[in-house]
RNA sequence: GAGCCGCUAGCUCAGUCGGUAGAGCAACUGCCUUUUAAGCAGACGGUCCCGGGUUCGAUUCCCGGGCGGCUCACCA
């Protein structure tokens, strides 16, 4: 993995202080020792080890683990093994008046709401489907059942057991007979209050969301739903590929030499072979080389990395779907990625309409196929392929772009369709036939020698993938890596790298395929109609936090 | 990488035209047998992100740094 922590970032917030030496605060117990945390950075040892002294989130930690202690002394383990439920919160609530009277049932999940009103108390229980809420009353439990309820917390893990009915305000509620603590939760949740789906004090911060996910799915399930949806996105991907004879595989993550793509690289080493690597840019080579074997279908769904920026569109790691279609071109590919977008968008939202910035996409039609030279010159008048190089510099200059000096012709034809097509496109739309300068592995275009056979796929206005009628011929692929060596030369920071190992291997002969790669996380958002990477990603990359340890000292 | 904005109690946030700070919720002690953002009473809880500067005095002003967000640049 790249270290992306030097050990130099250092995060103090809300980080509690007090003086070296000051009192322990009473009630604290003796089970506190003074331990120091484990510094990962230097430069700042006196200012923690007399912070970490007592702090208030202590205290609440503390007196958790207390009630914990409590709850052992009462012969109650509060982390058993098993739990034996019946329903789901969401299964009772579908039919729930018909089962009142009935049988008693059990569920288990998150205590998210306590209101204790003498002897009485309510609580709400969260579960993966749903929340319910909970009436226990003393004189319907026996001692010890009342007894541990008191030591129950907002977040704590349990199970119960009881009768539906329905208050007098007509909530279903379960009224408890039997009461297990599954997980005594001893770091306090943020509190977030509810009323009839209004959120008080909601947990929303975007940096907090990120870094502690389960906290985040704990107070806005809601926001598993885009997870769910990447799931049928990924399924429907596989379903597809696999029922039309394509074969899914996995190559490796780490490689000597990293291909298949314009990017900069993560760099890694491996220890006992005392070898730098790097970690992926694309899944490409090793597929073709597949190809080459005889695997006529293949296909990939992996991670990805590349080292460059982060925003709500860019991760540097990222799932890419590849597939390679032995004897067939660009053309059989589209309609392939055609029907795919279909089936994939139908199982993941039921629908080939797809809200995205308040506009609808319509899936249902066909998708247009348009050259990217003729685009550009329909927006701006200027035929690339024919027009002075100078004239298309120009051009880019006086838009305000900056031009570096290695770039060529297919550079500047990219540029122009980036800066004055790209961002007025909405509509799903096939852009093909790309300049060859920047693909250089895609076949030369059969009709016109200056592009290649090549196309993207753009859905608001976004890049979702990529293909060509793959390069095959071993004597131009050879030639093309090394015009591109010649580019690294120039500066060209994303030129490809040539690889000898894939070179020889399609001398052996590279059947003529069709090869596609898909953005997976950007599909699942289109599917999820969230509007950045990071509502689609599990766990985004983030600058590391430092965390410290308040509780390493128990026991 | 650049610009703008933010960072105050465990959580969500006020506030201090420079004199070391408040609320609600949570936690704690009580009261309360159909509540639901439960309620009432009490007592807690803070190096106001970090460092430096100015100042008699900085949480507040200035500079630098950290982290986050947004916009832009690069990339898929």
């Amino acid at each position: 993995m790249p270290d992306l922590s030097p050990g130099s970032r250092l995060r103090h917030r809300h980080a509690p202080h007090r003086a070296p030496g000051s009192p322990r605060r009473v009630g604290e117990g003796n089970r506190l020792r003074e331990t120091r945390p484990r510094l990962r950075a230097r430069g700042r040892a006196a200012r923690l080890s007399a912070s970490e002294e007592t702090s208030m989130k202590k205290e609440l930690i503390q007196t958790r683990i207390d009630k914990a202690a409590r709850l052992r002394e009462s012969g109650i383990n509060p982390y058993p093994y098993v739990f034996d439920r019946t329903h789901e919160t969401g299964e009772l609530l579908a039919d729930f008046d018909a089962r009142i009277g009935g049988d008693e049932v059990s569920v288990a999940g998150r205590v998210m709401a306590l209101r204790p009103m003498g002897k009485v108390t309510f609580a709400h229980l969260q579960d993966a489907a749903g929340r319910m809420q909970l009436y226990f009353r003393k004189d319907d439990l026996p001692v010890p059942v009342w007894e541990a309820l008191e030591q129950i917390d907002l977040g704590d893990l349990i199970g119960v057991r009881g009768a539906p009915m329905r208050t007098r305000s007509g909530e279903a509620t379960l009224q408890v007979r039997e009461l297990a603590v599954l997980a005594k939760s001893i770091r306090p949740l943020p509190v977030v209050k509810e009323k009839d789906g209004q959120k008080f004090d909601a947990w929303e911060d975007t940096g907090n969301r990120y870094r502690r996910r389960h906290l985040d799915f704990i107070l806005n399930p809601e926001h598993r739903r885009a997870f769910e949806t990447r799931a049928k996105v990924v399924r429907a991907c596989r379903a597809f590929l696999d029922g039309r004879g394509f074969l899914e595989v996995e190559t490796p993550v780490l490689q000597s030499i990293y291909g298949g793509a314009m990017a900069r690289p993560f760099v890694t080493h491996h220890n006992a072979l005392d070898l730098q690597l790097y970690l992926r840019i694309a899944l490409e080579l090793p597929l073709k080389k597949l190809l080459v074997g005889g695997m006529d279908r293949v296909y990939e769904i992996g991670h990805v990395f590349r080292n460059e920026g982060i925003d709500r569109s860019h991760s540097p790691e990222f799932t890419m779907l590849e597939f390679y279609w032995a004897y067939a071109d660009y053309h059989q590919a589209m309609d392939l990625v055609e029907a795919m977008l279909r089936e994939v968008l139908e199982a993941a939202t039921g629908s080939l309409q797809v809200e995205w910035d308040g506009r609808s996409l319509d899936f249902s039609k066909p998708i247009p196929r348009r050259r990217m030279v003729d685009l550009i010159e329909e927006k701006i008048g200027l035929s690339v392929l024919t027009a002075p190089e100078e004239e298309l510099r120009a051009r880019l200059v006086a838009a305000g772009e900056s031009v570096p000096p290695y770039a060529a012709r297919g550079h500047l034809i990219e540029g122009l369709f980036d800066h004055f097509v790209q961002p007025e496109l909405f509509q799903p739309i096939f852009v093909t036939d790309h300049p060859r300068a920047i693909s250089p592995l895609a076949k030369i275009h059969r009709d016109e020698p200056e592009l290649v056979e090549r196309f993207e796929i753009f859905i608001g206005g976004v890049e979702f993938g990529n293909a060509f009628s793959e390069l095959n011929d071993p004597v131009d692929q050879r030639a093309r890596f090394e015009d591109q060596a010649a580019q690294r030369e120039k500066g060209d920071l994303e030129a490809q790298v040539l690889d000898e190992e894939f070179l020889q291997a399609i001398e052996h002969g590279m059947p003529p395929a069709a090869g596609v790669g898909i953005g997976i996380d950007r599909l699942a958002m289109l599917a999820a109609g969230v509007h950045s990477l990071r509502d689609i990603l599990l766990f985004p990359q983030m600058r590391p936090e430092e965390i410290r340890a308040e509780t390493e000292d128990e026991e």
